[in-house]
DNA sequence: CTAAGCCTTACAGCAACAGGAAGGTCAAGG
DNA sequence: CCTTGACCTTCCTGTTGCTGTAAGGCTTAG
């Protein structure tokens, strides 16, 4: 099957396919005789498999790993369960971070005239020389 | 004064501030007889603007209206109030998104076994052939 | 013969910087 | 005078996960 078959079953652009295979996230398909290339059955499982991942917002180093859990029948699922784990903290982070800034902002937006005077509560602040805030905990990026 | 000392009163990296000046979001310094950047008062008030409006999440384009704004005393407040609250709901349409894979990754998690077997609900979920759900409303980036 | 619709490779660009190389400058110490 | 170290300069590369574009080859229909 030719890439763009491939790209329709999997629902990932060709284009995000052969990036796939060139940063060896999957493995390069056999070659037909003019050179295009053909997917198999369990190609298109790993394709489908790293669309979701990709959705659940796993990076690709993390589909990396997931999709070598998928393809070993060894794994044992507490691997899997970490792997998971560990994603769901990080987007828990990520949450808490843009909460507050929301907080942050619906402050700034409330204390602002919004009329047509230039006095603004928003720009005052901003411009306000507040603290270099050293983040208080841990610097996880 | 030199950037690194603007550095310091501002809070941002030097190489932050060179690179803000090659896209013209800050006007280029004076220079020193010996090719030194060499920055007033005005600009150290700029680059503490910038840099608390990029810790509240606006975007490099979204800086220069802001700067734009905070430069000009004909400004009148709704414009600002209008810029932030577009962000806020940027912000907030943001978190919607984060949450609802947030619950997904939650979902996930609470269904694998975490043991020893191989056998994995995560890796089931993500193996199966699920919809190339369409998102439900217009695409924003 | 030509046009379309596939396919191939390779390179550029996005955001917002960070890191490093290669070199000039400046102040202090011996 | 020379060296050392801490500045400063520019330029280039790398990051993440692709997307866009160019330039060309293959295939099939009209």
């Amino acid at each position: 099957m030719n890439i763009s078959e491939a790209a329709k079953l999997s629902g990932l652009p060709a284009k995000t396919i052969r990036y796939y295979e060139s940063i060896d996230l999957i493995s390069p398909p056999r070659r037909a005789a003019n050179g295009y290339r053909c997917y198999e059955a369990d190609d298109i499982a790993s394709l489908c498999f790293l669309r979701q991942a990709r959705q659940f917002g796993f990076n690709i180093d993390q589909c990396r790993l997931l999709l070598d859990l998928y393809k070993n029948p060894q794994r044992r699922s507490a691997e899997v369960h970490q792997l998971v784990s560990d994603k769901l903290e990080e987007v828990d982070a990520h949450i808490r971070e843009l909460a507050d800034t929301r907080e942050l902002l619906a402050k700034l937006v409330g204390a602002c005239a919004n009329d047509d005077d230039a006095d603004c509560a928003i720009i005052d602040r901003l411009a306000s020389p507040q603290e270099q805030s050293q983040e208080r905990e841990g610097s996880q990026q």
